[in-house]
DNA sequence: ATCCGAATGAGACTCAATCTCAAAAAGGGA
DNA sequence: TCCCTTTTTGAGATTGAGTCTCATTCGGAT
């Protein structure tokens, strides 16, 4: 909604060489709007909720291109839906999911990211990027 | 296909009050004989190509109680079709997968799963087991 | 304002995985 | 061994997230 992200977006599309529309605009709004970790279909009816027009295709489609460009970040739970989280300059973070309440918890920590590049290093690869969940419960007292 | 197995499979299938089936013995013996990162389809193939009458459902269903009873692990790849591997007595590891050649590097690091629990503890969890994936690519020299 | 290639949407399609339910098999008891 | 009850199996239907198709609509350069 607001105007820098607007820029930012045009920016990713033309250097993409994709056209401005008001559905990819919408669900970048949609996206951003909340830190949460939702699936397409959330994002997909909450646009209709808000009275845009727009397919899943199309979501699914704009989707790829704001993961692309690092504008949102995709993470498989298990479950068989995707989530998807804005990112903007965020900085990255890796999730902890609650197998008891399936709250996702988000963490970082340095001298994790270091140890992961190290251990590529060891065995010839330089790290690309990774996936890295930890599936916790609750500690009893 | 070896005595010893046989007998860990009878025990868990008892444990679980569920009946020793040729199906049930002939997708853990298929499992078991590679160390490979297979599909459930690859899987249910090779048990057909050993003459062995078996259904799909069945593999999906006989995977699952192995996975339950940490016979196998399965794991998520990204590319919709999990893979599974066998686990006996197997100590634990994570995968790093070349985004080149599809390749999957097994590896463990002490430090690194030593700083996992920590990191859980610390946010009030105790962790009951992980994903953790390194999409790498060769090294140029 | 015109024009042309790109974007969209409705719905068909894919494909891994799950479900259904009638028929077959397991295994305990006598 | 033969019963008998319960579980398991398999063929095929179903599900559901995600992708594809293609006629129509739209963006934006000129």
């Amino acid at each position: 909604m607001n105007d820098s992200t607007i820029q930012i977006l045009k920016e990713i599309l033309r250097k993409e060489g994709l056209r401005y529309t008001k559905q990819r605009q919408a669900v970048w709004d949609e996206i951003q709007s909340s830190q949460e970790h939702r699936d397409a279909e959330d994002i997909y009816m909450s646009i209709r909720n808000n009275g845009v027009k727009v397919s899943r295709a199309t979501v699914y489609r704009t989707i790829d291109v704001l993961v692309k460009n690092r504008m949102v970040r995709k993470m498989d739970v298990g479950d068989g839906r995707n989530r998807y989280e804005p990112r903007l300059d965020d900085a990255h973070h890796d999730h902890m999911i609650c197998i008891e309440t399936g709250k996702i918890i988000e963490f970082y920590n340095e001298e994790l990211e270091d140890l992961q590049e190290k251990i590529a290093e060891e065995n010839g690869y330089m790290l690309v990027r990774h996936i890295h969940q930890l599936f916790v419960k609750p500690l009893k007292k």
